[in-house]
DNA sequence: ACAATAGTGTCTGTAAGACAGTATTCT
DNA sequence: AGAATACTGTCTTACAGACACTATTGT
């Protein structure tokens, strides 16, 4: 058998998981640091090897459960987003990754699991602003990644996804706030929240802050699509109200 | 060396194309008919190995001229979509695809490749309307390809891709008409093209049509998004004023 | 003159940015 | 009463939808 055209290339394919949450009012992404080579000892992205007769969303879900906890019963947003394939991106050999986002409320530190010495919340600001602290391409991954969320914000209820089930609409945009790292006039996004028929329904309950009114509880609604959407303001910068 | 884990999974990857364009008023994608197993004879996307030593782009790169021609000197917009990872959706065995979308003006119809019977240009539309007529999963390839791009012509300027190097404001907006399947206003049109600064920039020279007034041609400008963005029209049907 | 395409101007409605003011709770 | 948070209303500006009108070509 002849070489007539070059061999096509034989890989492991890999999910990679992205999972983001607003803690504190900051964006955070879940970082493992890794108990085998390569990287041992590295922080990176949670993730794992696909499997025979599986496909990638099984591949995903399946990690985001293993190796967080995450999804038993109340699957959180979970989406692919791209590949990545440099020949030398892992020295273990031919692996592309698919990266995939997780959008999940504040939940409490995940338990450490057999491949992963701990897992932890870690700030996504100051790993954006540096790069070059995660194993692999994980940097690229990350930055490609919270840019994706912070444009899906804008035309989708995604937002809605890293709320508890019962939120206020101060919840809502802090997670707006914290995502475009922005600040946002409450009162108009009180406007746009409620006049965006199918983005939040009330639940008729209220949350007593430590001091102040209660705050009507919302759940989200079955909208999907924001229109017209919710821009970042590209221009002028906000000034918060109140100080 | 026991099995304590399920293995991973070994797979091929392909990187499959949808070329789509803009002829005729119509939306149009570049189909083969594939000429050999699986699938000898039926109409699919373009597409091939992810071969030793390359990354996905240059496969894609590497397919859009080898089945094409396309790409030589001047390469259009490319870009990478998602994965399609079911693992019984190429009887060969795991072959995992990875779909690029490619834009391409208006070009001559391309020439048939080794792999491939014939290429030719077909029109979109009823393509989506009634599934079943493509190989492998490329149906769903393809709409999920089609809505990819009418959304993303709403905040970029990616519609310009479509378009030839020189081309007039009447052109553009034909490619939102057609990928949009959607009636635009021209006047409207061309108040907001000109007011974005950046989309498109004068080049001196004019076009003559058959019958009036020369339009001036254009060609891209550096701006990559739109601010703020040309949404389609999701809730009033549109009526084009000259007829 | 007329048809055909290119391009400008104007009116109007919708929604966002800015911000004053009212409501409801706790201490 | 005062502090703190929740919420409503109003003014203004930006911009999209609708459409009248002018401009420049060929026949």
């Amino acid at each position: 058998m002849q070489r007539a055209r070059p061999p096509h290339a034989i890989v492991q394919v890999t999910a990679d998981l992205v999972i983001l949450t607003v803690r504190d009012g900051q964006l955070q992404v879940l970082l493992i640091e890794r108990g085998n080579e390569p990287f041992k000892g590295c922080l990176a992205l949670p993730g794992g090897f696909l499997r025979d007769g599986e496909d990638l969303d099984t591949a995903a879900r399946r990690e985001l459960l293993g190796e967080t906890g995450i999804g038993g019963t109340h699957i959180p947003h979970l989406e692919q987003l791209r590949v990545y394939s440099a020949p030398d991106r892992d020295p273990r050999g031919r692996v592309v990754t698919v990266a995939y986002l997780a959008l999940a409320p504040n939940l409490p530190l995940p338990t450490a699991s057999t491949d992963a010495v701990a897992a932890a919340w870690t700030s996504a600001g100051p790993l954006l602003h540096s790069p070059g602290q995660l194993a692999f391409d994980h940097d690229q991954i990350l930055a490609d990644t919270v840019e994706h969320s912070r444009a899906k914000l804008e035309h989708t209820t995604l937002a809605a996804s890293f709320c508890p089930p019962e939120f206020t609409i101060g919840d809502l945009m802090h997670i707006y706030e914290a995502v475009w790292d922005q600040q946002l006039d409450l009162r108009n996004f009180y406007r746009k929240v409620s006049q965006t028929e199918g983005f939040i329904v009330p639940t008729g309950r209220k949350r007593a802050p430590d001091t102040g009114r209660p705050a009507t509880l919302y759940r989200r609604g079955p909208a999907q699509v924001l229109h017209p959407p919710m821009l970042r303001n590209p221009r002028t910068g906000r000034v918060r109200p109140s100080q």
